[in-house]
DNA sequence: ATTATCTATAGATCTATAGATAATGC
DNA sequence: ATTATCTATAGATCTATAGATAATGC
């Protein structure tokens, strides 16, 4: 064919069939060739939108990530309520292209995660959130969300139900009758983490510190 | 040579030849034939060993966990410090392999981090830390001491030093200034997130539940 | 008989480049 | 001249199995 009336190809497209292959059938029935021939076109053709594969993984890390929505802003003495809406939003986008989970992890869009904090770093300003707490509280939601998205990721089909798969009644009788008295739900139990974290973070605030006894 | 006097080879060998590729090399450098050359055999011996792959990758994972020493069990009155002991040793046991990163998230060793809750539960109950609260503490600790090493173990060794990597003070002013106002390293803020994490949790406890009103 | 290696190899891919070709836009 | 496809292919692997072989242990 040659050059074709219409271009087949755009890095949107090939970036969202990638996504698509990905969800669908994993990320090991990934290649290029494959890719190919689900756009309907050879292999080659891809390498002239992207330079590589490692460059088509790098934006299919981002595309994850980019529209995660910015939260509408709580009235500032509910600031919490933006961290845990925020929270949900990264989980939600994560867990939509659940194969992809080590692409995201290798990948990690730094620059889309940084546009993001430093929104918020300017909602805690104005919600009076002290300033030396914001990267003790912008760290903790990035290593909360990530890590309860990508083990949520990674579950079996069998274990999603689970808080804890494998724990064995025998074996483990403590855990086992914790789980029991446990109330909530997997995602309760997130937004109940980042609501405890930012909690405690408070209290660091409220109790003197050693550099500086009185608050600020 | 056919079957050897001495076996040439055994699991653990296996296992800590595999580890070793990937920490030198990465994780992309490891394959059977490559492993196999390291040993000093040829690639076919191994599947006498494993199965396939995916069985030696478990393995694998599980070798990096399986050592993460219990920390000596505080004072009842000090239990957040057997939290603060724990996840740092999580954290060093994935840091230690930091390129097989990857892999512990695929075949995360479900069994190992089960028999470790276990005895930590155990401790809550005799430290008195009511019982409705275990699984969110075990399960809030698990995410941050994942999402922390995780993201710590995949970051360049360019960005090895900065919290945040990619920040831009003239994009990022607010979050540049907050940066610059932190006082904590990353494995300070690590502890202090896990504190002020089990602070809040306890403060749930101290204010009524809905459920039931007074304290437990 | 079982164990632990080997040789040989099926069979399936993959990534990426070189260079041809035809359509487009200046 | 540039853009967007194609054909052809270099070149490098990989995983895993079948079946041979020799040492071991009963």
């Amino acid at each position: 064919m040659a050059r074709p009336l219409q271009p087949l190809l755009s890095r949107e497209a090939i970036v969202a069939a990638t996504l698509k292959i990905i969800d669908v059938e994993g990320i090991e029935a990934f290649s290029m060739p494959r890719l190919a021939k689900v756009m309907g076109v050879r292999a080659p053709s891809l390498y002239h939108h992207f330079k590589n594969k490692t460059e088509l993984m790098t934006e299919v890390a981002r595309a994850i990530m980019v529209d995660t929505p910015f939260p509408r802003r709580p009235a500032d003495e509910n600031w919490p309520d933006l961290f845990v809406a925020l929270a949900l939003n990264f989980r939600r986008s994560i867990l939509r292209h659940r194969n992809a989970a080590p692409i995201l992890l290798e990948y990690l869009p730094r620059d889309v995660l940084i546009a993001m904090y430093e929104k918020v770093a300017r909602f805690l300003e104005k919600a009076g959130v002290p300033q030396h707490l914001h990267v003790l509280i912008l760290d903790g939601m990035e290593k909360l969300s990530l890590g309860a998205s990508l083990s949520e990721a990674m579950k079996t089909p069998e274990s999603q139900a689970q808080i804890f798969p494998h724990v064995d009644a025998e074996e483990e009788p403590t855990l086992t009758s914790a789980l029991a008295a446990n109330e909530w739900s997997a995602e309760q139990i997130f937004e109940q983490t980042i609501r405890s974290f930012l909690a405690g973070v408070m209290q660091l605030d409220a109790a003197p510190r050693a550099e500086a006894p009185a608050g600020h």
